[in-house]
RNA sequence: GCGUCGGUGGUAGAGUGGUCAAUUACAACAGACUGUAAAUCUGUCGCCUCCGGGCUACGAAGGUUCGAAUCCUUCCCGGCGCA
C-alpha cells in the first residue's frame, strides 16, 4: 500500500504530458510541479515561510549532506525533517546518488548535470588513467565510499544505508540509491553502471519494505541508462517492474540528449505513477519535461542563480549586478507578481548584490523560485485549459528572445 | 628653518638595480552556474595591437648605469620630531 495517492486530471493530446494531484501525508502537490531544493534542510537564503509564500508546495533535501551533518539520528530525535526545519508540507530526500557523480566522476572536471557538448570526442571519454584528480567518491559493487569534503572522514553508503538514513530523516518521498553517470562514459561503462543501479534499486526497495516505513514514506526508483535508447528503455522497464511508488529519471545529460532520454523513459513507465525528472529546471527544459510526461522537477538553478544575481524574466535571464541596472527604477520583470517585483526596483536589488548584502541573495532567490514554480504552475493550468502548445510557443519565443 | 620618514596603477598596499606593465586584496567591467563541495567560481582590469608585439609609466626634473619603481642631486607635496 502506497503512502501516496496520485490522480491524473487531464492529459495532453498526442503527447505524454499530464496534469494531476499527488497526495502525500503532508498535503497535496499539484503536478506538474517544481520542487524547491533545500539540500541541507534549508532552501538557501530563505525561511520556510518565504518558500511557502512564493507558492512552493514541496522541498527536496539531501541524504548525503544531512547524513554528514547534523546526522540522521539527530534529525530523527528532533522529530524528523518536517519538524526540524519547520516545513509542514511535503518533503522529498534525494538518496545521495547524485553525489556519487558530483564527488566522483565529475569531481574536478568540467562536467555538470547538463553539459554542452561542443567537442564530440568528449563523449567517447575515457574512464582513463587512474587518476589525475583524486575523487571524493569511489564506487564499489556493494556501495560507494565517500570522503567527507569537510573533515576528510571516510563513509560508506550502500543502498540499505541510504534508505535507512532517509527513514530517519522522514521525508514523504524518498529515492533509491543510484549511480548518476557522466554522459562522457562509454556505453560499456553505462551498462555496468546501470546494472549496479538496478541491483541497488531492488535492494533499496527490499530494505524499505522490510522496515514498514512504506505507510508513511513513498520510495521512488531511479531510471538511468545514459544517452542510449536501449539502456534507457531497459532501465525504465526494469525499474517499473519493481513495486516503487513513483520514479525518478536520472543522469547527467548533454543538453541535446535530454528530451529523447525523457521521452524514451516515459513511454515505458506506467502512466499511473508519478515521475520526477531529477535536477532539471531551466524554463525550456521544464516545457520539454512537462510535454514528455514529467510530473515533478527539482533544480538548484533558481536559488543558485538567484543568489548570484542571474534572474529570470519573461525576456530571458538578466544579470542584475550589471552596471546597466544601477539606476533602473523598474521591477525585475514587469510581468511578474512576486513579492520582489511588487516591492523593489532593479536598482535596489542591483545595489544589494553589489554590496554583498544577504538580502540580495534572498530577494534574488524569492524572485527566481517564484518565477520557476509559477511557470510550472502555468504549464499545469495550460494543460487543464487545453492550450499548453500555445503557452509554450509564446513563452519560449520571448524567453529565448 | 633644521632633522627624519614617506610619496607606486581607481583604492589599500607589496616591490628596494635586471626574471616589473609591476605580487596581493578590494573596487570596477563582464561571464558561468541544471538530483548544491556554490551568499560560489572564472575572465578582463595603463594605452594601442595585424595578439607576434609596440608605446607610456612607480610625485617632478635631471643624473649614475649596459640596465632604475628601486642608487644620486635638486625641487614639489605629506606625516612626525626639534626649534
Amino acid at each position: 500500500m502506497s503512502s501516496l495517492k496520485f490522480s491524473i486530471e487531464k492529459k495532453l493530446q498526442q503527447k505524454l504530458g499530464r496534469a494531476g494531484i499527488l497526495l502525500t501525508p503532508h498535503g497535496a502537490i499539484h503536478t506538474p510541479a517544481f520542487v524547491s531544493v533545500g539540500t541541507k534542510a534549508a532552501v538557501k537564503a530563505l525561511t520556510p515561510e518565504e518558500v511557502r509564500d512564493l507558492g512552493a508546495e514541496v522541498v527536496l533535501a539531501n541524504t548525503y549532506h544531512l547524513y554528514l551533518d547534523p546526522g540522521p539520528g539527530r534529525v530523527k530525535n528532533l522529530g524528523g525533517l518536517h519538524k526540524f526545519m519547520n516545513w509542514p508540507l511535503p518533503i522529498m530526500t534525494d538518496s545521495g546518488g547524485f553525489q556519487v557523480f558530483s564527488l566522483g566522476a565529475a569531481y574536478g572536471k568540467g562536467i555538470s548535470k547538463v553539459t554542452q557538448i561542443t567537442d564530440p570526442s568528449l563523449m567517447i571519454a575515457e574512464r582513463s588513467s587512474e587518476d589525475e584528480i583524486p575523487r571524493l567518491a569511489k564506487i564499489g559493487q556493494d556501495g560507494v565510499s565517500f570522503r567527507s569534503h569537510h573533515d576528510g572522514s571516510l563513509h560508506y553508503i550502500t543502498p540499505e544505508k541510504s534508505v535507512e538514513i532517509q527513514h530517519d530523516l522522514g521525508a514523504d518521498i524518498i529515492f533509491a540509491f543510484d549511480e548518476c553517470t557522466s554522459p562522457t562514459e562509454t556505453l560499456k561503462y553505462q551498462e555496468e553502471a546501470l546494472e549496479r543501479t538496478h541491483i541497488w534499486a531492488k535492494r533499496s526497495l527490499e530494505y524499505h519494505k522490510s522496515k514498514g516505513n512504506s505507510e508513511r514514506q513513498a520510495l521512488f526508483g531511479i531510471v538511468q541508462g545514459g544517452r542510449d535508447e536501449g539502456l534507457r528503455k531497459k532501465s525504465a522497464k526494469y525499474i517499473s517492474s519493481l513495486d516503487f511508488d513513483g520514479f525518478g529519471i536520472g543522469g547527467s545529460f548533454a543538453k541535446e540528449d535530454m528530451s529523447t532520454a525523457v521521452r524514451w523513459v516515459n513511454e515505458v513507465l506506467p502512466e499511473d505513477k508519478p515521475r520526477h525528472l531529477l535536477g532539471i529546471g531551466e524554463p525550456e527544459d521544464l516545457f520539454m519535461g512537462v510535454e514528455n510526461g514529467v510530473d515533478l522537477f527539482d533544480c538548484v538553478a533558481p536559488t543558485r542563480n538567484g543568489r548570484g544575481g542571474t534572474l529570470y524574466t519573461h525576456k530571458g535571464k538578466i544579470n542584475i549586478r550589471n552596471a546597466e541596472f544601477r539606476d533602473d527604477p523598474t521591477s525585475i520583470d514587469s510581468e511578474c507578481q512576486c513579492y520582489v517585483c511588487k516591492n523593489y526596483s532593479r536598482a535596489y536589488v542591483c545595489h544589494l548584490m553589489r554590496a554583498h548584502e544577504m538580502l540580495g541573495g534572498t530577494l534574488g532567490s524569492i524572485h527566481n523560485l517564484y518565477f520557476i514554480v509559477n511557470l510550472v504552475k502555468r504549464m499545469r493550468q495550460s494543460i487543464l485549459e487545453d492550450n499548453f502548445e500555445k503557452f509554450k510557443k509564446e513563452f519560449l519565443a520571448r524567453y529565448l528572445h
